[in-house]
DNA sequence: AGCACGCCGACT
DNA sequence: GTCGGCGTGCTC
């Protein structure tokens, strides 16, 4: 038995100051050479018998102390390669959170495992533990509560490891309750035994025609046949989640003949595809062919690939990937959840067929696995998806693309508070990747970084085929209602919905507001209703009479009478999209119209339907939120209504103004963007502010320039950077009293150029029941802001802090 | 975080 | 006298 490396460094499984840092164990002589980094392994840690542990590194140093041994193995292969481990290190020191934090962040769960069982909670579970009334015995409740612990579900290694072999019967006993339930999970590799795979019945060159013939309605069927071509033999399951239909429309293919059901063959990959490659513009070719030099050369090159939209980003993504792929390297491109639709990954399955991975929130656990466990494998060349996409284990990343940089659903709002920009980064750096940020509209912070030379600007000034941009028309609602015009539509609006619709064209109305109303009030005293739990008012949902908060689960029926007085004059203040949609029906009967918003679109496959809706011309009016402002494409709109521009301008952040800039821009780029010509109008109680006239002009770098004046003033990000210390707690003075002594632990600590902002109330002052304060310090440079709030943490946790809870947001994106 | 040790109050 | 409260300290 070889001599040297006979210990491990190992991270205890527990996100707690105390252990953050590595333990060495042995390795016993029957484990030795098994044990590899990235593994996780059971060890002995004081009284307790056996714990969860990381290994992050294995060594022939022993530690100046008494040493105890590895127990065993939960797993037979590192669940995290080095390259990963390493990127995790970085994310815990940069984001300060505990190392097993960051695992676990690059591990979600579901993916913990090779193969094999999975133990989930279900919701009923969940609840039973909640309700804690003490029915079921000791055994079965310790189970329960240990898989709460780590997020609700374990897979089998962990949980035999920690129940030993009683720990099968009690979970029998638990599933048969209905408490958990256990997926299990194939080996990848093992597909195909006796089961019966679907494939195509024709020629992979005769999928075009196969197309055409079917019904043009029927585009479920198009993709569903589409990736069948693409990956054939997969199951029925299996090609549904992939194409992201219903099975029903699988096997109206196999009635159709044009698909067919045989035993799965482990054959070679699918033969070679044939798929059109629209040429490029003059300008994209440039652009792309900056960027695949970068690849090709290994030049490890940042580019910010600035394009108004509807100039053609996307294609310049695929065409950069392919050239990825030649070189036998693999790709990450991460696109918002918003706009992550089966529209984006059908042109990817198009593209690159079985090579290619999309992570939509709607994937199950076991599809999430089951791609994953792909990806390791090789199998998976590109990985496309939302934040977390980034961290897919991909081997030799040659090229990560992000798309719409500016997007705030990049950064994670649970610790580790990470923004995938800036781990893309880091993940480049690290590979060797060529990075491109792509985006009509850049985070203030990233155009600022590009004028620095640290990202290489691609400039696409053009739509596509010199279609213009539409002109856009901002109506003055103070003057609207000077002159006696008290809808919620300008005249205007109202003028070019008619032309709109007279032409037989589509058009959008954008609110970024749900629900009927935004507050509810009783006209004789004043009473306004209020979230019992949250510091905000209650949004009035026409649809089924409640009044909900949208920031936490509270709903109750709309008062008929006032709770304070008692009056019946209950009245409903402030427009929300179905208050837009109720006047749309007033006044333009007749029309049909949809309603887009995260209240329509909760049904899975609803989100689908709209669309397909608004392609087919079954409607001709789509009203809604933020959720049909971005990346949507559709060819017959055009005609933009901004019912009001100044929701977001409101908001008390420093970077409402960027937000707004970019909301209207996103927006506004809906119109117009095939053959016929479109045009925008927004209305608005303040006209005359630069986002929305720099929005106007369709001009980013006026907006730019006028925005960063602004920011130098006041010395906010990008000259300077923040982190924020956010506490919340269920009794105030609580929460006060923590953030003052947090701040006399700052104060005396500072630089001259660093200052304390706060404490003060957050602007969301309670929610969930929790009061929130904050304060944020300044610096200009993160490192020593960031050991500031090391020091403040290290107190904090120190010390009894009662039940107020402290948080670390380091760059943050909003300070709400 | 767990888990044990330890040192003070109100029970059989 | 002891059962049990949770403050404090440590974990290779
Ligand atoms: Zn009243
Ligand atoms: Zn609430």
């Amino acid at each position: 038995m070889g001599k040297n490396p006979v210990y491990a460094e190992v991270y205890i499984d527990r996100p707690v100051k105390e252990l953050d840092r590595p333990l060495t164990y042995r390795i016993p002589d029957q484990l030795q050479g098994q044990v590899r980094p990235g593994m996780r392994v059971q060890v002995p840690l004081g009284r307790q018998g056996r714990v969860q542990a990381f290994v992050t590194a294995i060594t022939d140093q022993r530690p100046p102390v008494q040493v105890r041994d590895i127990i065993g193995l939960i797993d037979r292969e590192p669940i995290i390669d080095e390259e990963l481990l390493g990127l995790a290190r970085w994310l815990a020191d940069y984001y300060v959170c505990p190392l097993v934090t960051a695992i676990h962040t690059l591990v979600p769960p579901g993916k913990k495992n090779s193969g094999g069982t999975l133990v989930a909670l279900t919701p009923r579970g969940w609840a039973y533990l909640n309700q804690q009334d003490d029915e079921e015995e000791e055994a079965g409740l310790e189970m329960l509560e240990w898989l709460a612990a780590r997020g609700g579900e374990a897979d089998a290694p962990s949980l035999r490891a920690m129940f030993r072999s009683q720990g099968q019967q009690v979970l029998k006993k638990l599933q048969a309750a209905g408490l958990v339930q256990v997926e299990q999970f194939k080996m990848v590799g093992e597909k195909g035994t006796g089961k019966l795979g679907i494939y195509p019945a024709f020629p992979p060159e005769e999928l075009a025609v196969h197309l055409l013939s079917l019904s043009p309605r029927a585009s479920k069927s198009r993709q569903a046949l589409t990736v069948a071509c693409a990956v054939p033999g997969l199951t029925v399951k299996e090609l549904a989640a992939r194409a992201e239909v219903t099975e029903s429309v699988i096997r109206g293919l196999l009635d159709k003949g044009l698909l067919c059901q045989k035993a799965i063959s482990l054959q070679a990959e699918q033969p070679e595809r044939k798929v059109v490659w629209p040429r490029l513009t003059p300008a994209q070719q440039a652009a792309f062919q900056t960027i695949e030099e970068s690849i090709v050369k290994g030049r490890r090159k940042k580019f910010l690939l600035f394009g108004v939209t509807g100039s053609g980003k996307t294609e310049i993504y695929l065409r950069a990937i392919a050239s990825c792929l030649e070189r036998g390297q693999t790709a990450i491109c991460l696109v918002p959840e918003i706009s992550l639709t089966p529209q984006i990954s059908a042109r990817f399955k198009e593209r690159f067929g079985a090579d290619v991975a999309v992570f939509h929130s709607r994937l199950s656990l076991r599809e999430r696995h089951l791609e994953w466990q792909r990806i390791k494998e090789g199998k998976i060349k590109v990985v496309v998806g939302a934040r977390s996409a980034i961290f897919a284990p991909l081997q030799k990343l040659g090229l990560i693309i992000i798309d719409e940089e500016h997007e705030t659903s990049y950064k994670q709002d649970v610790t580790p508070r990470y923004h995938a920009r800036e781990v893309a980064q880091e993940r480049a750096r690290r590979t060797g990747a060529t990075l491109v940020l792509g985006s009509a509209t850049p985070a203030v912070e990233t155009f600022y970084r590009a004028q620095q030379g640290e990202f290489t600007l691609l400039t696409l000034a053009e739509r596509i085929d010199d279609r213009p941009l539409p002109p856009v028309t901002v109506v003055d609602m103070r003057q609207e209602l000077a002159e006696g015009n008290r809808s919620i539509f300008s005249r205007e609006l109202q003028e070019a919905l008619r032309h709109t619709l007279q032409r037989g064209e589509q058009a959008i109305l954008f609110l970024n507001r749900r629900g009927y109303s935004t507050f509810v009030s009783c006209r004789s005293c004043g009473y306004v209703l209020r979230c019992p739990a949250c510091d905000v008012t209650l949004t009035y949902h026409s649809s089924d009479q409640t009044v909900r908060c949208h920031y936490c689960e509270h709903r109750e029926p709309s008062p008929a009478l006032c709770p304070r007085c008692n009056s019946r004059y209950i009245r409903y203040f402030g427009a929300g999209t179905q208050r837009v949609a109720e006047e749309f029906a007033r006044e333009f009967p007749g029309v049909s119209w949809q309603r887009m918003d995260v209240d329509t679109t909760s049904r899975r496959g609803a989100h689908e339907t709209i669309i397909q809706n608004m392609l087919e011309e079954k409607i001709q009016v789509l009203i809604g939120t933020q959720m049909i402002a971005k990346g949507l494409d559709f060819p017959k709109v055009t005609l933009v209504g901004v019912i009001s521009a100044d929701t977001s301008l409101n908001v008390p952040d420093f970077r409402s103004g960027e937000r707004t800039f970019q909301l209207l821009t996103q927006v506004g780029g809906r119109a117009g963007r095939d053959v016929l010509p479109g045009r925008v109008i927004i209305q608005t109680y303040s006209p005359e502010h630069y986002s929305i006239l720099r929005a106007v002009e369709h001009d980013y770098p006026g907006f730019y320039r006028e925005e960063l004046e602004l920011r130098e003033m006041l010395g906010n990000p990008p000259f300077s950077y923040l982190v924020r210390l956010l506490l919340s707690g269920p009794r105030e003075e609580e929460v006060i009293r923590g953030s003052q002594l947090i701040c006399d632990w700052l104060q005396p600590g500072l630089q001259a150029d660093q200052s304390l902002l706060g404490p003060a109330p957050a602007p969301l002052s309670r929610l969930r029941g929790q009061y929130r304060w904050h304060l944020a310090i300044k610096g200009p440079e993160l490192e020593g802001l960031r050991s500031l709030g090391r020091e403040v943490l290290q107190k904090w946790s120190k010390q009894r802090s009662g039940e107020v809870r402290l948080v670390l947001d380091i760059e943050p994106v909003s300070l709400l």
